[in-house]
DNA sequence: TGATGGTTATCAGATGGCTGATAGTTAACA
DNA sequence: TGTTAACTATCAGCCATCTGATAACCATCA
């Protein structure tokens, strides 16, 4: 099999389009796809540590608390210690970056509708489950 | 739509799946992915230069010159200037880089082989279809 | 001829992803 | 009780990617 028709560059290619244009639709708020994804489990996850927030995100804790560093700073999360739990840090979205995050999700959003609207109702759910089992091979490898 | 239903999120967790378990496979041979993308288009393109490797590969001549500079190094491949025109640098794949890419592909090929036997071939034609037409779309976003 | 515009290579700096390592905390159990 | 195992946060360093900037070169055409 040659390489360009190999399934591994055909997903690669679509997950670059996509994100570059989920990029460019992120840029007017200044945020980054990987910030805005941490945004939108913060959002659903009040006080949620992270640890748990790298696992939903599928990245690692170190990649989550650099991600952290750059929202905290710009003051749109805050961590605090948790009441209890020694090690523990709860974060949660301020004022600031829960509005921050409804105008550019509501972006995110419109983007999302305007890619699914090149396929039909059927394909687009075609594409999801192929996704996912190919998805669950690779880890399995 | 909830976050976690949309399209973008879909690809990306198939790509971040996929693209790891091609990672761990290169491991072996001390190549990250992009590396070995780089290479499989030397191997088919004698003497490119840099800007256009980095076109078909998709990326930023920036980003594809550093991806050179660290495979220069350890000798995989070499650059030349080019012999009429004064800006152009020719590249090329070293014999060593040439047997390194061979045996590196035969495990990627493997690795591809694995991931489409997930899907029957009508669901592999289907998904390459499916993601070619919203990768199209984002790019015109 | 010479100026303008397009292409190429490449430096610098930021972000996001990874692995490896360290240190502290908690929980479980012998 | 004390030790061990698991988890958490975070530092350091590497790679790939981007944008922005610079310098050199080439081609075209007024």
């Amino acid at each position: 099999m040659h390489y360009s028709e190999r399934i591994l560059g055909y997903v690669k290619r679509a997950e670059q389009a996509t994100q570059s244009a989920k990029e460019r639709a992120l840029r007017e708020f200044g945020l980054t796809p990987a910030q805005q994804t941490a945004m939108a489990i913060l959002s659903d996850h009040e006080g949620i540590t992270g640890a748990q927030l790298a696992r939903e995100c599928d990245v690692t804790p170190q990649t989550m608390n650099s991600t952290l560093v750059r929202l905290e700073r710009r003051g749109i999360v805050e961590r605090t210690p948790h009441p209890m739990h020694g090690t523990l840090v709860e974060i949660r979205l301020t004022r600031a970056g829960r509005n921050l995050f409804a105008a550019a999700d509501a972006r995110v959003a419109e983007l999302d509708a305007a890619l699914s609207k090149s396929l039909d109702d059927v394909e687009l759910g075609t594409l999801k489950e192929l996704l996912t089992r190919i998805g669950a091979t690779a880890k399995d490898q």
